[in-house]
DNA sequence: ACCGAACCGAGAGCACTGCTCTTGACACTC
DNA sequence: GAGTGTCAAGAGCAGTGCTCTCGGTTCGGT
């Protein structure tokens, strides 16, 4: 997208990449919060004034991360779930799990930025939906081609959701089409699970606690996984 | 604690006390990161150099946040457990999880200050994690008296964890005696599944998705609470 | 080829932050 | 009552996000 235009358009495009890596990278080492346009000019060598030149405030410059963060672990998950055979769903299910446990701890300052607490004062875009979406929209897509080539057996003793559920049900089979109220249900369970598990490890509570968390991961994702009905024990 | 000392000391346990008590309002206001020393010493009618007598600096103020939050959430779990029959273990469960929701609801920000990202740069001291065990320990409390019992019937079918758990399944046991590994592995997931949901309701991740998030999660405890092996239609 | 307009970085400056140091007044202890 | 430790106040430092103005460069239309 980056072939044609003016030099001038050309350079603005790489200085505004410029600047969002060095802010990634300030983002690693320091955290959100301790994001500092001026360290950030002063690494590239410019001054403080001249970042507004590419980004009108501190608050854009933290959502494009934050984009960048979605579509990081989005693409993550993806591949991941790429790279698996389409009708292997538990081990789509545990590739795509692995996959943002991993990310998650490659990138923990990023993790934080879209799954911790939202930085006080900020308050998401519309552009942000869509990429924060993308991780869903995969796992969605595992359970609807699961539960459509029939390998869904889920556990039963399991309480039925309340009938006020289905609304909410008909809203989030617009991302796994065709599951039922009660899967549905199950499903955001385990996508909460997930990410709670991964919040946990990552925001230290389970210090002290759980040692040997991939070890601990890896089964919680194969309960999750067996609680909306997909096959115990695969080969990984 | 407050009877006896010097009317000095009282004067500065009150003003301690005070400073805390501005500090949180300003935190429910703002969120942690906004919390402004200078600001807390307007309100005060003092100056600002006059709130380092009385905490050496702005991290340890936020500790004493941190801790008064653990506590409060601790404490609401501890009430809640308290108000059913010790022997309805799913009715105390799910008052426990509903306490926890209950409790961040109301204090978002306070709850983002010890279940979100952690403050950039903050390092929790030894003082917070006894209390940061305190609703831990109730829940466990619950396991093992169920588990007691004879009250966990978990449903079947689910993976058992890997051999090379049961060293942290020991330790766990310590706030859940007598469980066998296997349910000490669920009852993790249960408590990670929990937090998982209430983050993502609190940190917005159910907007646009999720609207009656009350009934689902009345659902996704009793579920999480079968998960378990707790018996699943009681009356609530 | 030129020229006005748009864009750019530099720099000064504003209001604000956490934090330090010094000063003079007060309260408690002996 | 003298001496000592504690206190709030104030000035000040280094740093922040952000605004505005200033010359220089580049672009697009004529």
């Amino acid at each position: 997208m980056n072939a044609g235009r003016t030099a001038r358009e050309r350079a603005r495009a790489e200085l505004t990449r410029e600047i969002t890596e060095v802010a990634r990278r300030q983002l690693g080492t320091e955290g959100a919060g301790g994001l500092n346009l001026r360290a950030i000019a002063r690494e590239l060598g410019m001054v403080s004034s001249a970042i507004y030149r590419y980004f009108p405030s501190r608050d854009d410059l933290l959502t494009a991360l934050i984009i960048d963060a979605y579509n990081a672990v989005g693409e993550a998950v993806e591949r991941a779930d790429a790279a698996r055979e389409p009708d292997d769903h538990a081990g789509r299910w545990r590739a795509v799990c692995h996959a943002v446990r991993d990310w998650a701890l490659a990138h923990p300052h990023e993790y934080a930025l879209i799954y911790g607490s939202p930085v006080p004062g900020y308050h998401a875009p519309a552009d942000t939906v869509a990429p924060a979406m993308r991780d869903t929209v995969v796992y969605g897509r595992i359970l609807a081609s699961a539960h459509a080539a029939g390998a869904l057996t889920p556990p039963d003793g399991f309480p039925a959701p309340p009938a006020s559920f289905s609304g909410d049900a008909e809203a989030v089979r617009q991302v796994m089409p065709g599951l039922p109220d009660d899967l549905v249900a199950r499903a955001i369970a385990a996508w909460t699970g997930l990410f709670g598990f991964v919040s946990f490890e990552l925001f230290g509570q389970f210090a002290n606690v759980v040692d040997d968390r991939a070890a601990l991961f890896a089964h919680t994702v194969d309960t999750l996984g067996r609680l909306v009905g997909l096959p115990a024990a695969a080969t990984g």
